[in-house]
DNA sequence: CTTGAGCTGTGTGTAACACACAGAGTTATA
DNA sequence: TATAACTCTGTGTGTTACACACAGCTCAAG
C-alpha cells in the first residue's frame, strides 16, 4: 500500500499519514525502485491505533510513548490507564475555563447592547473591551497601587 | 520604559511584549543610542488592550484588525461587536466538544476498570484503546465493508 | 579599566497537521 | 516508442501565541 491508499482507507488525508510517518509513529518499508513508502497489515493496524488514540485525546508524544513500550512486546495497558487519569483532568480543567469565558463572552454581549460606539482616545482604544475586563481583574492584582512611579524614569 | 519594565508593570514577560513588538501590534520607538524598544503611555493603553482582548478570547490577528481602525481614529465597536459574537459561537463549539470527550474519557475510565491488561499482538496494539473508539465510530464510516479489496494490490 | 550582572534583539522550538511545489512515476493516446 | 496528461511522492514551510536560548551590549561597582 502507498501513502494515499492507506490514507483513504481510514479516512484521513496523506499528508496526516506523512506526518506521523516523518515523526517516526509509522515506519513503513520502502520500495527499493521507487523510494516510495509501502504499507503492509501491520503499518495499518498501528495507524488505525494511532487514530484512536487521538480520539480519545491522547497527544502525538503519549503515542510515541505506548509505542516504546508495545514495540517492545509489553503491555501498555497500566501506562494507558494512568494517561487517561492525566487526560481527563486536564479535560475537566479546560472544561471549566470554557464556562468561564462562555459565560464572559454572553455577558459581555449583553452588557455592550447598551452601550455607545465611542471613538479611541489616547487613553482608551475601545472602551467595550477595556471597561469588560476591568471588572474580573478587580480584586486580582490591579488593586495594587498602579502606574504611580516609574513614569519618571524615562531618564533618555 | 524599557522592555522589561513595561512587562513587570502589566504582569506578563517581556518575551510577551518583544513578541507583540515583532509582529507590529506595538510600535516603540528605539532609542537611537543603544537600540533598546523604548515605549511611552500610549504603547502601554496599548499593551493593555491587547491583554484584555486576548482575555477576551480575540485572536492576536483579531486585534490587529482592531487596530487598523483605531490606528485611523475610527471606532471598533461595531467590529468588536461583531467579532465577539462569532468568539462566542466558537466558544460554544469547543465547549461541546469537551463535554463530548469528558463523557468518552470518563466511561473509558469506567470500562477499562473491568478489562484484563493484555500483551500486543499483531492485530490489537491496546484493545483498551481500540476496543473503546470501535464504539463510537460504529455507526459513521466502519459499516460499509471495508478492507476486503485493495489487500491484494501489493504489486509490487 | 575591568568585572559581572542584567538587559537586549533575534533565531529557533513548540503541536499536529495543512499546503505548496518540483520532480518522478504512471497511464492513455498516438 | 514517444509524448502528453495526470497522479503521486518527499520535503520545506506556514500555522498560534508565545517560551527559551544565546551572543552581545549596557551599566554600575570597584
Amino acid at each position: 500500500m502507498k501513502v494515499t491508499q492507506l490514507a483513504n482507507k481510514l479516512g484521513v488525508s496523506a499528508d496526516t499519514v506523512r506526518f506521523y510517518t516523518r515523526i517516526g509513529l509509522l515506519n513503513p518499508s520502502k520500495s527499493p525502485n521507487n523510494g516510495y513508502k509501502t504499507f503492509n497489515h501491520k503499518d495499518m493496524v498501528r495507524m488505525q491505533f494511532i487514530l484512536s488514540a487521538r480520539n480519545l485525546g491522547f497527544s502525538v508524544e503519549d503515542i510515541k510513548v505506548i509505542f516504546s513500550k508495545t514495540d517492545l512486546g509489553d503491555s501498555a495497558c497500566q501506562l494507558v490507564r494512568e494517561l487517561i487519569k492525566v487526560k481527563l483532568l486536564e479535560t475537566e480543567q479546560q472544561f471549566n475555563e470554557m464556562v468561564k469565558l462562555r459565560s464572559k463572552l454572553s455577558k459581555a454581549i449583553q452588557d455592550w447592547s447598551q452601550m455607545p460606539d465611542n471613538i479611541p482616545t489616547g487613553n482608551m482604544i475601545c472602551h467595550l473591551i477595556e471597561n469588560t475586563n476591568q471588572e474580573d481583574i478587580v480584586s486580582e492584582e490591579l488593586d495594587v497601587p498602579h502606574c504611580v512611579n516609574e513614569t519618571s524614569t524615562e531618564v533618555k
